[in-house]
DNA sequence: CTTAATTATTGACCCGGCAT
DNA sequence: ATGCCGGGTCAATAATTAAG
């Protein structure tokens, strides 16, 4: 059901209106979020159920530029591995998911893949939902994990792995992809190292309409800073 | 009585913000 | 600069039940 945004309370909690009632509603992403989460905003919700639930509701995703954008980035990986299966992903038509959630270095990638030929492949799906203009920028806030996920794909790559970055794009809007080098120059230098040894990143879109989420067409990824983006 | 399948529990992790 | 907090999910492990 829709609601209307109110405020948000540290990073898992907002409040939302919904039927003129104000009710509590969990947030997954943890991201900033601060140009989507504005009060008024209309946002998707749904019940939250399960047991020894402490939020009513669970957000969905939030409507910018009259297009759904997903925060419930518990999704992603779902989305992901669904999105591989079902050869949607052009780069990865032939390869099947392993593993989740693959222990690796000093920490975790999403997804171990196999291809046919046995080739063994590691995937680290990133959920995208900022964008000026046509352009999704990713991420929306400094992110160490981030980097160090990246790295840890440039050692697999040296291990013998294929290793990817797929960015999951929740912005009808964007045509391509690009680091956000205003908020993270770090993810953004990382991102270029991981590029060089060998790491690919793809980037592909997430629609959300009638009730349904899906990865669809792909855009591309581009390494340096926008044109209008001043870098210091 | 052994093995498989289902269910319950545990622990790690997500990551920005606030407190120390 | 470091550590903990928060609500929830998922993989892995443990415990229970069902099937052979």
């Amino acid at each position: 059901m829709e609601g209307r945004f109110i405020r948000r309370e540290g990073r898992f909690r907002a409040y939302v209106e919904v039927n003129g009632k104000v009710k509590t509603a969990h947030v997954h992403d943890p991201g900033r979020l601060t140009e989507l989460l504005v009060r008024g905003a209309t946002v998707l919700v749904r019940p939250h159920i399960g047991s020894s639930r402490k939020t009513e509701l669970y957000m969905v995703a939030t409507l910018a530029n009259n297009c759904w954008v997903l925060v419930d980035s518990a999704l992603h990986v779902k989305l992901a591995e669904e999105a591989i299966r079902r050869g949607v992903v052009r780069e990865l038509r032939g390869y099947e998911v392993v593993r989740k959630e693959v222990k690796y270095g000093d920490g975790r990638l999403d997804l171990l893949l196999k291809s046919a030929e046995g080739v063994e492949a590691l995937v680290e799906v990133k959920g995208c939902t900022l964008s000026v203009g046509e352009i999704a920028l990713f991420p929306d806030a400094p992110t160490l994990r981030g980097k160090r996920h990246l790295k840890e794909l440039a050692k697999a790559v040296r291990d013998g792995y294929e290793g990817y970055v797929l960015f999951l794009v929740a912005r009808c809007e964007a045509r391509e992809l690009r680091p956000n080098y205003e908020v993270d120059p770090g993810f953004a230098e990382a991102l270029k190292e991981a590029f060089r040894a060998g790491v690919k990143p793809l980037a592909y879109k997430v629609v959300l309409k009638e009730g349904e989420v899906n990865v669809t067409e792909p855009i591309p990824v581009k390494l340096e800073p926008p044109r209008f983006q001043s870098s210091p």
